[in-house]
DNA sequence: TCGTAAGCGAGACGGTACGTCCTGTCTTCAG
DNA sequence: CTGAAGACAGGACGTACCGTCTCGCTTACGA
């Protein structure tokens, strides 16, 4: 599939061509997994696809909007539900951290971070896409909340935001494959951190 | 100084001109700061310091190696001691924070991360790098400990990454604008956390 | 008319709708006329005549196609009978450089010449409607010999040739504006060569 | 020579390599050979010179200033001196149709003209070249007047126009294969018109 | 009377070329 | 014998057109 199957595309009419925008994006994602962020270039996923230049650019207004989709398609990590923080949040880490090492998505978001470092859109984008997934963490802090395990007063937001940072760091420095043991400890600290006073 | 005291300057025989080092570095850091990253090339450089692209590369091999040599010359972020973790660290990355907004060492971090995505030394010099602040910032912690404000077995590694990974993913996502009252949350988040059990 | 009139222009069924034809060419006059060869693209004839691209394809299955089409709908220059060869030549001459200047005929006729260099049946095109010329002109020729003003054994073919030919590369060479006394000196020249001998 | 010689050429330093220069100009007189007008592009002679496209922009600032660069390479025309004015124009016209039918030189003037309809620089340089071959052609007029066989008040430049003209119709027309009788007929209506009224 | 066939605006498609910017290497030459 | 200067091959950038395609619609015409 994916670069074979492109061989004669051509445009289904004056309205998107499905086949096209999957034939790029897996071949923006090959090009990620085998060259590296180094070597992703709008010519070489144009190249890769069999697809002209300007049909990326009509739907991905930059890199970083093609960097994006490419990271959405992936799979999500899961988060556990064990009914206990610590082991939720340290599941969680161990899993996006597995995620990250062992498929592609790990090199697309360190990517997508290095662009928001240089392009404005890239950025908006990343900060959108956070805002989402800081919710997300945020849940399980409040269902620890509802049981009575994190105090009432204890700003999920900003705890997320530590647990996001913590995993963000590992993966740009590339410290992806971090002890177990580690990482249970630096959730520790945390956890003990926004426990109710006794 | 600087770009205007390259005009003219010229070869002092068999040696490295340090004159010329310093334009080069100097005109690096004007471009960082006056183009981002985004207009950060080897190009930009050579045309601000008035240097030919070769003298760059005799001494700095990469983008990154000039990166980090830009970066070595910022002034450092001072450190309180104030007697307390808490106003410690929250007085550290306020300082921190400030340090990275109003100087174009902020620009320049960033800058370095990115280029570390995409670049093995970039990477190394970084990990170096960071290894040398985590004892810095670890020697708080450690002060601390003997202060009994913190438990014995906590590790303080640990720590300071977890307080270096909120300080990265504040500079990478632009929010460096940061509340105090927010900074100050999540380090007491963390404090509480490795304080002694009683 | 034209550009505007093409708003919500449609179909008028299985047939060719003039309305549409008559837009593309006035379009294309206009593109013509406005940005000259460099600009007329089928891009911006389609723009301007608010009509898709198959459509000007359909009918006309190239630029030269269409160039010509655009030529041959403009005014024909008048070719004055005066009863005196020089006056009939040189006011020939002197008409159509104006006609050349002062109206988009010479933009196009210059465009149809450059695009002949590169496109066969703009060359054949421009070949055909040389020949139809080359008989226009030959027709003054004709009377001129009637009158005796002009050897019986002279080749009229020839003599328009020279003529046009000195048109041509007034045309081609932005010399429209090109003296009368340098017009009539040139056209004496070739009059008096043709002259019969007494 | 020529595109095998490219290969590995590189810089010689601070200054034009003349190997780099020479290999552009082949390879776009081999593309205007082989591909015509139509085919010559920038990109096409990179490719074909093995060089980068900077390189050719870098002294050639147009397609036009490249094409003038091998026109002037070619070789000259010769042009007779036979003591007879008549003969003399009519064998340059004979040798100019060969010139411009058996080498690449016809393509190249042919393109030259075509590109200056729609690039001002090269109606420019044309304007230029043409002025130099007025100059040329006059004094073939100049040596007829000194021997008497051309009136006193003859204005040569008017004449090289009327000759050049001719030669230029009959290269855009495709017509370099025209007889030798029609030239020296042409060439005798001319001729006669300039002779000394006896 | 109605289905069908063709023309229409629209615009996406795979491509080629544009002219610019930058990379990292190389040579010359002034000092 | 260094270092500045800048040329070099190469490759990516983002844009403009090319000529082709299909869509969804409208209308005329033949069955």
């Amino acid at each position: 599939m994916g670069e074979a199957a492109a061989r004669g595309r051509k445009s289904i009419g004056a309205k998107r061509n499905p086949e096209s925008a999957d034939a790029i994006i897996e071949a923006a994602e090959g090009v990620l997994r085998e060259a590296g962020y180094a070597g992703f270039s709008i010519e070489a996923v144009a190249r890769r696809a069999r697809a002209g230049k300007p049909t990326i650019y009509r739907w991905w207004p930059s890199k970083a909007a093609l960097l994006i989709e490419v990271y959405q398609r992936q799979k999500r990590v899961e988060t556990p539900d064990t009914g206990n923080i610590e082991d939720d949040l340290a599941g969680f880490l161990k899993n996006l951290f597995a995620h990250w090492r062992d498929t592609p998505s790990g090199n697309i978001f360190r990517s997508l971070i290095a662009e928001a470092q240089s392009d404005g859109t890239a950025a908006a984008a990343l900060a959108e896409y956070s805002k989402g997934r800081r919710g997300h963490t945020g849940r399980m802090i409040e269902r620890a909340k509802a049981r009575g395990e994190v105090a009432a007063d204890v700003d999920a937001g900003i705890v997320a935001d530590l647990i996001a940072s913590y995993a963000w760091r590992h993966l740009l420095t590339d410290r992806l494959d971090e002890d177990d043991a580690m990482i249970r400890a630096a959730v520790r600290y945390v956890v003990r951190g926004i426990a109710p006073t006794p």
